[in-house]
DNA sequence: ACGCGGCATTGATCTACGTCAATGCGCGGC
DNA sequence: GCCGCGCATTGACGTAGATCAATGCCGCGT
């Protein structure tokens, strides 16, 4: 569960090569021409981030933008008291830098081992402006996080905590699918349970115990580092409701 | 309270002029030049909704955007049991139809009596292609929007009953603010309770024992329509925790 | 093979908020 | 000017999920 080969090989065949990325189709840079592609392959930087490494910070000036190749980067915001909510799991493929303004207004940091393809922000700004391409996908990806965020409010200013666990999971399984091209009842989880409890707006303890409880009744098998679906119908129809 | 008259007055004081408008500073229709704006208004057709009447349902295909020009207008999601979560309220200036895909994924209906500037979603789509200007403009308040909902995720998750109600109560304040260009302490609530609580993801009992604790202990002032801040620093440091 | 440290699980109890049920009240219609 | 309706408030009580406190377990380094 910890190699799903798709992920953890490395999202760029060969040095600032764009073309071969693999992770393109379903990016932000799809849809570029291939002399554009050559423009940002001699403008990205190749960058690696160990477990618990922080891309950036909130309240960092934005100097980089990033696009995920392999990992997953958490993405969060703190309360002055130390409450903490995950507002997002930036999957290979997502592009972290929609940021306002000059500073992040979220931390993001390695969940597992993460790489990217860094630019500076100042040209990528300037490439978005000469190429309205560019700034159509990422207008394109900016609505499509807006929607995942609307969701989001739903699960958590209206659902229960089974509801919270069951949604996030199969949101989980669709996105790897969408990665890796077909979907599987397994469903890998590299975040441990405090992340998730962060990101459903719930405590570890309940995570847990909801996990447990749907392993007890079969609706999933717990794995190491995952979960498997063993009644998706299920699932499917609780997150309906 | 009922009546601000830089919200009541219409937005557009001559037929499908765009250059009178008094929302377009602060609109994603700013920053356009004279001649587009002069397109913009060929292909802008005025329309007006009564209260609880909707701009549009989640379902819809998308035919038509809008630019709010004056009244509030209350966007919500609904789980098929009748949970509702609203997932945010539309001010004077603000943009609506950022939907991916042809359906809108949420409803949209008129709080008060609301004024728009309604364009067919392919003239406007078309527009934003020709014009990268006005996509510019679509991308930053998309990317700003995205900002807002990943504050209300935090809000949702993991702040109290209080603490949500004065949150809410201090961005209506800046919106406002923004929107008639200098702050009150008087905030105009033209949605009612069950608006609030739905968007605050709390009940309706809760949301009106809230307010009478804040009434009582003067931290606000019920008025009809609306609140009175009666000590902004105490609400700004608990908005901080 | 052992022990240690981080994470996850489990149980007992507490509480913020939800639910249910009246009651109040302002406003618009007649 | 009164009535009725939709919204808001208030109170009594219930509960999902939080909190507090062990205990379990797995992987890793020595």
């Amino acid at each position: 569960m910890n190699c799903h080969p798709e992920v953890c090989r490395s999202g760029i065949a060969t040095a600032n090569s764009c073309e071969a990325c693999w992770v393109r189709r379903g990016s932000v840079c799809a849809a570029l021409s291939s002399d554009e592609l050559a423009v940002l392959a001699s403008l990205a930087q190749k960058a690696e981030f160990a477990p618990k490494k922080a891309l950036f910070l909130q309240g960092d000036r934005v100097v980089s933008v990033f696009n995920i190749t392999s990992g997953v980067v958490r993405l969060y915001k703190l309360l002055a008291d130390g409450r903490r909510q995950v507002i997002g799991f930036a999957l290979p493929g997502d592009f972290l830098g929609l940021a306002r303004g000059d500073a992040y207004d979220f931390s993001a940091d390695a969940v597992d081992h993460v790489s990217a393809c860094a630019f500076s922000r100042a040209d990528y700004t300037a490439l978005a402006d000469a190429k309205p391409n560019l700034l159509r996908q990422l207008y394109d990806f900016a609505a499509h996080e807006l929607a995942l965020a609307q969701d989001q409010m739903v699960l958590l200013g209206r659902r229960t905590a089974e509801e919270k666990v069951i949604c996030f999971l199969l949101r989980l399984q669709e996105r790897w699918a969408r990665i890796e091209g077909n979907a599987s009842v397994m469903v890998p989880l590299p975040m441990n349970r405090q992340d998730i409890a962060d990101f459903l707006g719930l405590t570890i303890e309940t995570v847990s115990r909801t996990f447990t409880r749907l392993a007890r009744d079969k609706t999933i098998l717990n794995v190491s580092h995952g979960v498997r679906l063993m009644n998706p119908d299920r699932m499917a129809r609780i997150a309906a409701a």
